[in-house]
DNA sequence: CTTACGAAG
DNA sequence: CTTCGTAAG
């Protein structure tokens, strides 16, 4: 059995101050992905940065306070990566990889982007480059018999079922055609799984992200964008998810929730 | 009877947030001196901008988020002045001037400076300006029969007395030997009167600014900079000085006390 | 609305 | 240590 969390943190200094380490030690998954980090190692909180039982691996940005992702694992790592070969993205912390036994997992925090601007150009070229390492690191896993899966904020709502207000989203960042269809083409013709969305069936939700503006969190105006994207054989496996959404605004502390999925065996 | 307070709010916007609003309606000031506004009025939350029963002026600097002083009168002004014609300062957010029937009244906000430091040279041009003004002032009203006094944060303290850690700030910007000869210079040869120091005596403090960093307020690490500088027949009628060192950290919504002045007839 | 940086105090 | 502006989300 294999536990994993994804959780975009939101800065992690922020989101120490507000009570993560405590959800850390809590927690009982065994891998736990984080995104916008947005520190550097030395300025990581030392209770979150050595936190005791977990093997670390941090891949902060190349621009201070900015992006981050890191990965925690129980047990050792087999192989550590940051970046995915890219040479514009692998140092601006958006992703992480490492190797378990059976199973390789990455986390991903992908462009946010800004429609009709130089930060949306970017995240359509971060997509071009990353699906076609998603599609290589398939091919490699499927031929050594090992499972992937990659767990992060994909700042991409998939479906109209994926955000509470699609209708005023369609021409927004996040919600754009082209990136849906992203989507799609790695789903159904790459051949990954939306775990989450298969196991809660299709409909509305689970959203894992709301505003901070506005009164998004108490009027449940939230984003599906915090995804658990597998291999088909580690999707089968799948059997529970669980979105941490802490409805007393005290337990809150990113605009993120945690996002966890059980794989069997 | 006049009562005149001053008082460096460090933002007027962090400081309503911390209970200078309900400070403003407790007062029992005819004439409130503030420095350190760092907003322009559409930037001012309503219930300070607008405040019941008061007239006001505010003088922000050009440089968004800096420096800015204000005047608020129960009484209306007969005359209103922001700077003092000086080209360099004028649109800096550092003086503002009214008169009412019988007294003149300035809210100085003076240039920090930091020692050996471009800021300096300007602190230093700012006082031989400013200087030059009250010279002028003090001649003026004088022949009009009127008092003046200017009530800011003058950013120097003058004497030993005037600061809790005086050895080590030999060579600091706020004590540095220029600066207290300025001061000394507009006491005992223009003839304005430090109007707390002749009611406090010549003993340390009262001090009115400690500094966020360290435990500055704790240990009373203070500086007595916001001061009441007077024509000698405004002070001749000075009878009570009062620091609002608000001891409950709670109650504080600026690294400055508001130091409050009643002059009699 | 919130994060982090940087300049200023 | 705190303010604010700014960029980013």
């Amino acid at each position: 059995m294999l536990t994993v969390t994804t959780a975009n943190v939101n800065g992690i200094r922020a989101a120490t101050r507000k009570g993560f380490a405590s959800w850390l030690t809590d927690t009982t998954a065994d891998v736990v992905c984080l995104q916008e980090v947005r520190a550097t190692e030395d300025q990581i909180p030392d209770e979150v940065l050595a936190v005791d039982g977990w093997h670390t691996l941090w891949a902060p940005a190349a621009d201070k306070g900015r992006a981050g992702v890191a990965v925690l694992s129980r047990h050792e790592p087999t192989r550590r990566q940051v970046g995915f070969g890219s040479q514009e993205f692998d140092t601006s912390g958006r992703y992480v990889e490492i190797e378990l036994p059976d199973v390789t997992v990455g986390s991903l925090y992908l462009p946010s982007g800004e429609t009709g601007t130089e930060r949306q150009d970017q995240k359509e070229r971060f997509m071009k480059e990353f699906a076609a390492y998603l599609i290589d690191l398939k091919h490699r896993n499927s031929q050594a018999g090992r499972e992937v899966v990659i767990c992060g904020d994909w700042n991409i709502a998939h479906q109209e079922i994926d955000l509470k207000n699609w209708k005023t989203n369609r021409k927004n960042a996040g919600f754009l055609p082209e990136e849906r269809e992203w989507l799609t083409h790695l789903y159904d013709e790459v051949g990954y799984v939306d775990v989450v969305r298969r196991l809660h069936g299709e409909v509305p939700g689970p959203y894992s992200w709301w505003s901070y503006r506005g009164r998004a969190f108490d009027n449940d105006a939230g984003w599906r964008i915090d995804l658990h994207v597998s291999t088909p054989g580690l999707a089968e496996r799948a059997d529970t998810a669980v979105v941490e959404r802490a409805d007393s605004h005290d337990l809150r502390w990113s605009d993120h929730a945690p996002v966890t999925v059980t794989y069997q065996h």
